[in-house]
DNA sequence: GATTCATATTGTATAAAATACAATATGAAT
DNA sequence: ATTCATATTGTATTTTATACAATATGAATC
C-alpha cells in the first residue's frame, strides 16, 4: 500500500517453490487460483508467483511476492532456473485468469524460479482477501494439474534441491524444526535423495557434521521409548566442501 | 535471413559464457563491442548475447545468438542463472550502444545466463561483419571491464561450473581435445577447482572414471619424454552419483 | 510387577577410498 | 655418454563407507 504509482513489468515474473517437511512427507506450498468469468468458472492450484515491478530486482520481487501471497517473511529464497517457453502462458484458462487478475494485456512471460526450504510451522497466512494457501505432499504433485508450467517448475526445483543436498547436506536442517529426532532427519534425507539409509551408519555420519548437537531432551508424548532430540547450530555456511586430491 | 517479420522481445536477453582450455589456462570467449557515435567513441568487450525473439524459447535463443555472433554450432549450452538488476542496463555507454544497435527503445532487460564448455579448437568465426571474437584468459577477467554486468555473470558462471565439476568431474572432458595428456587434465581440474592435486593420486583416481582410456599413442613434438595420450569415450551422462548410506 | 509392544540405540569387522610421499624411466638435445 | 626436462609408477597409512542385528527403553496392558 504505497503512495507511489507502481508500474508492472508484464514480461517477467517470479515463481516460488517453497518446500516444507512434516516429519513424514516433503510438502510444497501451493495457492488456490479461482476465476469466475462469463465464460469460465474454475478453481485450481498454482505456485505462489506473479509479475515483477518495472523497477525491482528479481530477488526482491520473489521476496515481496511470496510475502504478499502467503504472509511469509524473512525467507531465504534462492534462484534456481528460468522458464521461457513462448507458449507457457498461452493456455486459454491461464490467459483469461492472467488478464482478469492483472488487468494488463499479457503476452509472453518469462518466469524466474525461486526455491526455499522452510520450517513447516512458519507463520503462513493461509486465508486472505486474495489467496488461499495450503501445504501439499510433493508426492501428490504427479496427480495435480497446476496452472501454467508449474508442474515442470516444481519438478526442476526438486531436482535442484537434490543436487544441493548432495553438496551441502546441512541445508536440510532448514526444513526441520529447531529440535528434531534422528529419525526425522533420516526420513527427510532419504525422501529428498531417494535413498534408503542404514540407521546406524546414518547416525554416525550425521554426528560428524559440525553444528549438529544432541540435546539432553527427548521427544514428548510418544507411546513408546522417546527418541532423543537434536539441534543444529549453524556454523558459517560453507560453500560446499572443497575437493582435494 | 528469413522472410518472415521477426519481432524482438526487448525485455529479455540471453548471455553465453563459453569456456575453453588451451592446456595451460582456462579461457573465456568474448566479443568486441564498438560504438562510433556523435557523443562517444569506444571499443570494449562483452559476452556473446542479445535480446531474444518474441516467439522463441530461451534455450533456442541462446543457441541461435551464440551462432550468430561466433559461428559456433551444436554447442551444448546450459542455463545457470538469470540477472535482473533494474539498473543493469542503465550505464550511459551501455544504453547508447543498445539503442544504436537494436534500433529499439530499451528499458530494463532481464538476461538469462548460459554456460558452455567447448574444445578450444572448435571452429569460430573470429571476424565478421558484426563482431570480433577472441579467447581471453579467465584469470585476466579481474582486469577487464566488460559491458553491462558481464563481469558478474562470468563470475557466477565460473562458480556454477565449479559446483558441477564437484558432482560430475567428467564434464571437464568437454574442454579437452579428443586426445589429451594426464597433465592437461590435471591442470584443468586444478584450475577449475582451485586445488593442487598430487600427480600419482590424481592419475589413480581419474583412471577409475569409466570411459577414460589410455591410448597406445604419445604426444608428438615435445623436446623431452613424450607423455601418453588419453581419450574419453562418453558413457551415458549420469545424473551425478547417487549418494547411498 | 511381569509382559508386550513399538521404536531407539549402539559396535564391530571389512572393504573401499583418500592421502602422503620420491625414486626411477624415458627420449630428446648436447 | 651426459644432461635435461618431464613422465611414470607403488606402498604404507589413514580415513571413510559399508554391512549387519542384538539390546535398551518406556509406555501400555494384563
Amino acid at each position: 500500500m504505497k503512495n507511489e504509482i507502481i508500474t508492472y513489468n508484464p514480461h517477467v515474473s517470479v515463481d516460488c517453490v517453497v518446500f516444507g517437511f512434516d516429519g513424514e512427507e516433503l510438502k510444497i506450498l501451493l495457492i488456490e487460483r479461482t476465476l469466475n468469468d462469463d465464460a469460465e468458472n474454475f478453481s485450481d492450484k498454482k505456485l505462489p508467483g506473479s509479475i515483477i515491478y518495472e523497477d525491482e530486482d528479481l530477488d526482491s520481487a520473489a521476496t515481496r511476492i511470496l510475502n504478499e501471497l502467503t504472509g511469509l517473511k524473512n525467507i531465504f529464497l534462492h534462484q534456481f532456473k528460468s522458464f521461457g517457453d513462448p507458449k507457457r502462458t498461452s493456455n486459454l484458462r491461464d490467459k483469461n485468469w492472467l488478464e482478469k487478475t492483472t488487468k494488463l494485456k499479457i503476452g509472453r512471460i518469462v518466469t524466474v524460479g525461486y526455491v526455499a526450504l522452510i520450517k513447516i510451522d512458519r507463520k503462513i497466512i493461509f486465508e486472505s482477501e486474495n489467496t488461499t494457501a495450503h501445504w501439499y505432499d510433493v508426492k501428490s504433485l504427479a496427480n495435480i494439474q497446476l496452472a501454467f508450467d508449474h508442474n515442470q517448475i516444481a519438478g526442476e526445483a526438486l531436482r535442484y534441491i537434490r543436487r544441493s543436498v548432495m553438496l551441502e547436506p546441512f541445508i536440510l536442517f532448514d526444513l526441520l524444526p529447531k529440535k528434531f529426532t534422528m529419525t526425522q532427519l533420516r526420513n527427510l534425507y532419504d525422501i529428498v535423495l531417494e535413498t534408503k539409509s542404514d540407521v546406524r551408519n546414518f547416525q554416525k555420519k550425521m554426528l560428524q557434521i559440525e553444528g549438529l548437537e544432541p540435546l539432553e531432551e527427548v521427544q514428548k508424548d510418544v507411546p513408546y521409548r522417546a527418541p532423543r532430540l537434536y539441534s543444529f547450530k549453524k556454523a558459517r555456511r560453507r560453500e560446499g566442501t572443497k575437493a582435494r586430491m
